[in-house]
RNA sequence: GGGAGAGUGUCCCGAGUGGCAAAGGGGGCGGACUGUAAAUCCGCUGGCUAAGCCUUCGUAGGUUCGAGUCCUACCUCUCCCA
């Protein structure tokens, strides 16, 4: 494959899919090639994990520090009390301090699996805005930074636009993020060198401020790439499932759902995943893209196997991919499948299928339950069951101990008494 | 400060005449077809101890046999004037 670039960081991004927009392209390639630079991201601690989208991003800062560069994780302590408005209709929910903090320790556990932290030269760093942006002086900061933003530009930016467009409120706390987020990477310049950031194609408004500030300072140049939006080939937004948002905390979301989620890839997206999300060598993804039709199902269950094993671990990713194989191509009791227990008593009682349904989560209250019969959706030990008032008992239980419930084709759990 | 408008099913968008559990989308879920895919077609998409009952249309009151719909006050947002 041509080298489009000199330095191996932008090839790898570039023959990865990373690459949607870059400051200066010619003069970051340069720097890259010559000497080991400092790039960040930085992320929001608005929630207690961080999810599938941010997931190529923390991708990015692995490559980088695969090239021979240094990563620094930045967590958004201080922006987060902001709010960034980018991509929002409605005003953000302003977050409590304590939540904040207790958000950055949840998420911080992902990140030392996919980066090597440490002080080496190539070591990643982890940093939180909130060190320097909560002992700003407001009065001095307008006079040291507020002086190089321009209002009549800012109200240019998409994010802003949007909501005037739309006669939406902007509070002056959120139209103060950008200045924030641009005075972050200028901090970052000069404390670690850092002369990369990186996000998102929706943050390009907000990184360039950064570039563009330094410049004013008469700092140095800096530089910004951003990766394009995830789509699925159908065009919907990826980080989204049945459960909710793919969440990368495995207390939110099971690494046995991380990998179904990746298994019920998209055929048409299998090659640009498996670029992005894995550290496959190229050569390997351009097989398993070509094989055609039902094989492809092979390609997506590496994809997945791979793409949990950065996230959750090996282990936990082998284990998805046996019990998945279990149940599915076997049809198989696999007990690892997420299990509820009842007490012994209630079961030998009788135990009415709907309330059963519900305990064990395939349903949200009884009538939905009701439905999920009616239309033919249960079964019981793998045995359809079109009777709403069925009844549980011992006599359901399973050599194993347990008995098998399941909604659908893809959504099993068990019952375990106790 | 003055004037004009908006807030609907706790996923989103959006109709709504005093009889409304409330049109229609999107999304989601389930079924059929498949390959745990996509596309397509069909069904479902407030809760319950369920031929009934309860809770929902920004909040709180009021008129009425009956209020999402009418009246009053308040809250939030938008626009115009100052």
């Amino acid at each position: 494959m041509a080298a489009k670039y000199k330095s191996d960081f932008l090839n790898v991004l570039d023959q990865r899919g990373f690459i949607h927009q870059i400051s200066d392209p010619e003069g970051l390639d340069a720097l890259a090639a010559k000497e080991t630079i400092t790039g960040y991201v930085g992320y929001d601690a608005t929630a207690t994990s961080i999810h599938i989208g941010n997931l190529i991003t923390v991708t990015l800062l692995y490559w980088l520090q695969e090239t021979g560069h240094r990563p620094i994780s930045l967590m958004g302590g201080g922006t987060s009390m902001v709010g960034d408005p980018t991509g929002r209709e409605a005003e953000r929910q302003v977050l409590t301090v304590e939540k904040i903090n207790s958000n950055i320790e949840s998420i911080k556990k992902v990140y030392s699996r996919i980066l090597r932290y440490g002080d080496g030269p190539t070591d990643a760093v982890m940093v939180n805005n909130a060190d320097w942006l909560l002992k700003l002086n407001y009065v001095e900061f307008l006079r040291e930074i507020g002086r190089y933003f321009s209002v009549n530009r800012m109200l240019s930016f998409d994010s802003v636009k949007m909501r005037l467009e739309r006669e939406q409120s902007l509070t002056f706390l959120e139209f103060n993020y950008m200045i924030m987020q641009g005075y972050d990477f200028t901090v970052l310049n000069k404390q670690y060198g850092a002369v990369l950031q990186m996000g998102g194609s929706d943050q390009w408004g907000n990184i360039i401020n950064g570039v563009e500030l330094s410049h004013k300072m008469g700092g140095p140049q800096l530089y910004a790439l951003t990766t394009p939006l995830l789509t699925k080939s159908s065009g919907e937004k990826m980080g989204k499932s049945a459960s909710g948002a793919v969440w990368l905390n495995g207390d939110l979301f099971s690494p046995y759902d991380f990998w179904q989620y990746f298994r019920n890839t998209e055929d048409a997206d299998v090659g640009k995943w498996l670029k992005i999300f894995t550290r496959l060598p190229l050569e390997e993804i351009a097989k398993l893209e070509a094989l055609g039709g039902s094989e492809l199902n092979e390609a997506k269950k590496i994809l997945a196997t791979e793409v949990t094993a950065i996230v959750h671990g090996r282990d936990a990713a082998e284990k998805s991919a046996a019990t998945a194989a279990a149940t599915f191509e076997v049809g198989a009791i696999d007990l690892s499948l997420p299990t509820t227990e009842v007490s012994r008593g209630d079961l030998a009682a009788g135990l009415g299928l709907l309330n059963a349904l519900v305990t064990v989560g395939l349903a949200g209250s009884n009538g939905e339950a009701r439905r999920h019969v009616q239309s033919g959706a249960v079964r019981v030990n793998d045995e359809a069951v079109t009777d709403e008032r069925t009844s549980l008992g011992t006599s359901a239980l399973l050599p194993e101990g347990v008995i098998k419930l399941s909604v659908g084709k893809k959504k099993h759990a068990l019952l375990k008494p106790v």
